[in-house]
DNA sequence: CGCGGTCATCGAAACGCTTCGACGACTGCC
DNA sequence: GGCAGTCGTCGAAGCGTTTCGATGACCGCG
């Protein structure tokens, strides 16, 4: 193994020099530098991890605490422990899994031992175990979603009642007066907080904006196709030329048969937005407006938030609600009478 | 933050004695160690993982590349990765997770680096690079599948053959003298492994036993229900009342919709076994006959041996197949003349 | 009583890096 | 020509463990 001595020796300068020369933390002369990094070239220097950790106290790892339940959605799961991965090895992190059943023993041990420099929590429930536990330790630890009390701790998360107004406005403005909202399977309702969020933003503007709302969701534990048939096929029956889905790609595609077989046109006839969804609505059968769900700036602004607090020990936990955004593909047509 | 120091004073010993106490690599006697584990618990020691790694030179953490192509089946993936977690945890080690574009740069930084004592490799492709750098490296490597060129690899994977000869040997028992052979992706055959290694077993055993065998693809780059209706109506068409699927959940309920929507009774009228499933096929509509693909057992293997290639270096590099499991449900008729 | 042999414990040397304070060599100014 | 100020570099002190060799206490034996 190459030393930072051997690569000292082989550009004939000391150790703090090679060490300065790569932090870059002290000025080092352009001629030092480069026979410098020759050396770390031709020897194949890699600092060592663990002596790093000891000496700089920072160990250039992240927890990532996901808890996995049997009802986590795993393609949508899978694109945030990926896109909070490729964040962090941007800025220099490495992603250390925290999988435990209880994510309170691997938080604590992880913080404790200092093998992470920071937390970041996945999969966030309302009643979050882990809350009380961040709010304990020092390591900070910044929540991808929003557990019911986020006093003291830092999350990020999509506007959801934001995206819910959205979706409300836009269908309203078209001149909907009834809308109905395809909602997550039952069970998410209670396990997770942001189909409770959206729900909460798309009832409350359709109350200030006189629409009316119905609301089903998608299936008890799992979705289930012929419920939203179900729910569909009522809907159009009371005359709702209107809908907003909150759910996983199967749910729209149901949803886009059970129209098709009425004849009814999207973007003519009826008006589909598909809020918060965290796949590539583009490659539905029918272009769908979409306020997407993007893993990627959720886990991005969640790794910039955990960098931050580690470089300014003093910054203040606060809640970052990311502004939906709406994509227009035309799925939105004027209200007939 | 509370040191091997401090514990050493509460404790009123020297440090190597708390250290020998907690490691039980010399003896300490009774007295004296209740004294130091009182110390411990009550100052809430935790070794810091940092000087341990420099020190010790382990530092207790796997790292585990995987690729995540999009065309990876997210729940199978997702099993995998927790199954992998849980089994190192059991032994003491942490994942770090090298999830990047390419895995190259990731399993030659973490393993020169010294932040990994050996590296898991998931999702294995035919032409895996990262066979060619695990043999670079000094750090033990284990891949959970198996490529084209494991010279020199330690690899573990389910006997996908064995498990093809399995299902063809049960078909062939009851009588059926014709199969078809329900597949993966067709893009999967070419970016993945086992499933060739199940075919070819399948192939195999069926020209022995004197079956005709068919062989279908569920689609192209992602499951189609569609295709694969068309598949097994063709199949029925010509005769055929055996099956094997080698697929996701969706595949095994799309074949029995059709099956029973031309009034075949499975286990009666005709035989289905699932073959190399990660998933739960109790919960299909109909029981089905499996040759389950369980990921906690490879995963499982493979922590095993990536800590015995730890522990005794000299270890060689195997192939280790596990002999596949038939669980009979009563899906599997005896043929009718 | 003294001697070899356990057994439990201790002190000190790594492990490889970061970082602080110091120092010499210049530079430019009075 | 001497002095303050830069700039680049160096030596050494940690960081918190593990582990090796040594030491002292105690035992049983001749």
């Amino acid at each position: 193994m190459t030393t930072i001595h051997e690569v000292a020796e082989a550009a004939g300068v000391s150790i703090s020099t090679v060490s300065y020369a790569l932090s870059g933390k002290r000025p080092v002369s352009e001629k030092t530098r480069r026979r410098i990094e020759d050396a770390v070239q031709t020897l194949g220097y890699e600092p060592d991890a663990g002596a790093r950790m000891l000496a700089g106290r920072r160990t250039q790892i992240f927890g990532l605490t996901e808890p996995l339940r049997a009802d986590t959605h795993a393609p949508t799961h899978m694109a945030f422990v990926l896109a909070t991965a490729v964040a962090a090895r941007r800025r220099g992190y490495d992603i250390l899994l925290l999988t435990d059943e209880q994510a309170s023993e691997g938080m604590n041990r992880v913080a404790a031992s200092n093998l992470v420099d920071a937390i970041l929590v996945l999969d966030v429930a309302p009643d979050d175990e882990r809350a009380e536990i961040a709010r304990s330790l020092r390591s900070p630890t910044v929540f991808i979603g929003i557990p019911d009390d986020a006093h003291g701790l830092t999350c990020v998360d999509l506007d959801f009642e934001g995206a819910g107004h959205l979706a409300v406005d836009r269908l309203a403005d078209a001149g909907h007066t009834s809308v109905t909202l395809l909602g997550q399977t039952a069970v998410s309702y209670r396990k997770s907080n942001f189909p409770r969020r959206l729900l909460l933003g798309v009832q409350d503007r359709a109350a200030q904006r006189g629409v009316d709302l119905d609301w089903a969701t998608t299936g008890d534990t799992t979705t289930d196709a012929s419920a939203v048939r179900a729910a569909a096929e009522l809907a159009l029956s009371r005359g709702v030329r209107a809908f907003i889905v909150h759910a996983v790609g199967d749910v729209h595609e149901a949803l886009l048969e059970t129209l098709a077989a009425h004849g009814l046109s999207v973007g003519e006839d009826v008006s589909v937005i598909s809020a918060a969804a965290s796949f590539d609505t583009s490659s539905l059968a029918v272009p769908i407006d979409t306020i997407p769900l993007i893993p990627q700036k959720s886990c991005e602004l969640a790794v910039d938030l955990a960098v931050r607090h580690l470089e300014e020990p003093g910054a203040p936990a606060q809640i970052h609600l990311i502004p939906p955004e709406y994509h227009s593909a035309g799925s939105v047509a004027p209200a007939r009478e």
